[in-house]
RNA sequence: GAUUCCGUAGCUCAGUCGGUAGAGCAACUGACUUUUAAUCAGUGGGUCGCAGGUUCGAAUCCUGCCGGAAUCACCA
């Protein structure tokens, strides 16, 4: 552990002084009767109400022999009022600082400049706090607006001790109290239509789903390696396989890969998979979903973020990928051979890279024209056969498939695709991945074996989609950070 | 991976031209029984991210490293 500063100290000695005045500085229980919120609401000028309530002490005023201190709990702040002659041992208050969580019992009363506070004749501490916290000051300025002086705003050390970012950012709790929320509106969404939340394995003896590099970890018993999950895709098609006709899993899946504002190496992710449905059906559920979502959170379906102001109520906007680049660059590359589409895609700004293929050189020029402007939410369908080894051929055009990616705000929120079922297509693409793999790419797909003979088992039609649940948050709650959605992100060792 | 910026007391920050470290809050001592950025008087607290270099002298200039942020690249 590290030297202990001067107030470390001086906390430590406080310990020691209020054992010697008889007070366990770390009891077992307190029986708090309201929060600070239900001491507000009860307070009534005619009648007189006692209470107890509890919570970290975040102000103290000491004026000798009386001390107002601000008591934080989970619904807020408290005002409480300590003066010696109401409580039993004033010695105690003395040793009181700014972090300490305390238990205070009294009379709810209204100060002079008219604050409700509590006016104790007891008080108890419960947590005696042995490192300091930072201490910004809140005023309010003419307009009633709260003013925070010195504010605890070093991110670094915020993501590191999200715990005392919590404590002093009071505010920012409202940000995670929101992504609970959207989880769980999602969640009675799908259950409302009789689908089932499952559980499928973290630990994959072999990874797929997706296209990324995995974790690796080893099990001793076993002595082989085990893959933490990139996408949890192929378990839960296998469980439509066995008999399931609608089943989700909300899942944290991981990715070795590079880090930024929108990408943290775990991140959590729904996908759900439904039986006799397609891509079509699937844009709708997805659309009446996010407007569920949307405005059971936010009470509107409505988002202002940054400039924009996005509208979750559907129906979105649907257009194929060929012709969302057709329309941002005026040119209809669907009859294009891939040579004259790489000279194409050349003159619009895309960097060639050797080996790029049909799909590959499509989807460049989408990123590179469209991607960006795609603010309100769009359905982007129909993508190249290439680009999705895990999607059933368009029915009309087998070098499309039924797959459509949502995006919002300038990225993609979710992907989704009538799920291929045809058992021999599926493994002439999983070889023709691995071929990928042999040849370099570390995030080509590997061969699944067991998937392949679930799908000769025989697969129903079957919709499947993922939403990208950290995006949506970060949508939701106008965040242009991934970390800031999280409450732990991944950090280097400091 | 590239570029730019940042790292000084527990927190927020200042530190000029290179001359040996400052403020507010927090802490400590004293006064104060309705304060609320409480007030008043006084005190202590620093490996200036780390390691080198230049210099009589480095928080300051240079190099490398560590950590962070932003932008870009990568990532269906």
């Amino acid at each position: 552990m590290a030297e202990l500063n001067d107030q470390q100290i001086r906390r430590r000695e406080e310990l020691s002084e209020l054992r010697e005045l008889g007070v366990d500085p770390f009891p077992p229980m307190y029986d708090r009767t309201h929060t600070s919120e239900e001491v507000r609401e009860l307070f009534d000028e005619e009648e007189e109400h006692t209470v107890r309530v509890a919570g970290r002490i975040m102000s103290m005023r000491k004026m000798g022999k009386a001390t107002f201190a601000h008591v934080q709990d989970a619904a807020g702040r408290i005002q409480v009022y300590l003066r010696k002659g109401d409580i039993e041992q004033y010695d105690v208050v003395k040793l009181l600082d700014i972090g300490d969580i305390i238990g205070v019992s009294g009379k709810v009363f209204k100060t002079r400049v008219g604050e409700i506070s509590v006016h104790a004749d007891g008080m108890e501490v419960l947590c005696k706090s042995l490192a300091p916290i930072p201490v910004p000051k809140e005023t309010k300025d003419d307009d009633g607006n709260v003013v925070i002086h010195d504010a605890f705003k070093d991110k670094e050390t915020r993501y590191r001790q999200r715990y005392l970012d919590l404590v002093v950012n009071h505010d920012i709790k409202d940000v995670f109290v929101k992504r609970s929320r959207i989880i769980s509106a999602m969640r009675r969404f799908f259950d409302d239509r009789g689908w089932l939340e499952v559980e499928t394995p973290v630990l994959q003896p072999m990874y797929g789903g997706a296209s990324a590099r995995p974790f690796v970890t080893h099990h001793n018993t076993l002595d082989m390696p085990f893959y933490l999950r990139i996408a949890d895709e192929l378990y839960l098609k296998r469980l439509i396989v066995g008999g399931f006709e609608g089943v989700y899993e909300i899942s944290k899946n991981f990715r070795n890969e590079g880090m930024d504002r929108t990408h943290n190496p775990e991140y959590t992710a729904m996908e759900i998979y439904v039986a006799y449905k397609d891509y079509n059906w699937m844009m709708e559920m997805t659309e009446q979903c996010l407007e569920y979502v949307c405005s059971e959170v936010n009470n509107t379906t409505e988002v202002v973020i940054g400039e924009h102001t996005i509208n979750f109520a559907g129906p979105y906007k649907r257009i194929s990928m060929l012709d969302a680049i057709g329309e941002a660059t005026g040119q209809d590359i669907s009859s294009m051979s891939t040579e004259e589409l790489a000279t194409f895609a050349k003159s619009q700004g895309v960097e060639i890279e050797a080996g790029m293929n049909r799909g590959k050189l499509i989807d460049e020029l989408f990123s590179e024209k469209v991607e960006d402007s795609l603010i309100q939410p769009t359905f982007i369908t129909d993508y190249p056969v290439e680009l999705s080894p895990l999607a059933k051929r368009h029915r009309d055009n087998p070098d499309l498939t039924e797959r459509f990616e949502l995006f919002v705000n300038g990225a993609e929120l979710a992907n989704a695709f009538s799920e291929l079922n045809d058992a021999l297509d599926q493994r002439a693409r999983l070889e023709e991945q691995a071929q990928h793999r042999a040849d370099g790419d570390e995030e080509a797909m590997v061969v699944d074996e067991d998937f392949l003979h679930a799908l000769e088992v025989g697969l129903p039609p079957t919709a499947g989609l993922g939403i990208g649940i950290d995006r949506l948050v970060m949508l939701l709650t106008n965040n242009s950070s991934i970390r800031d959605v999280l409450f732990f992100p991944q950090m280097r060792n400091a």
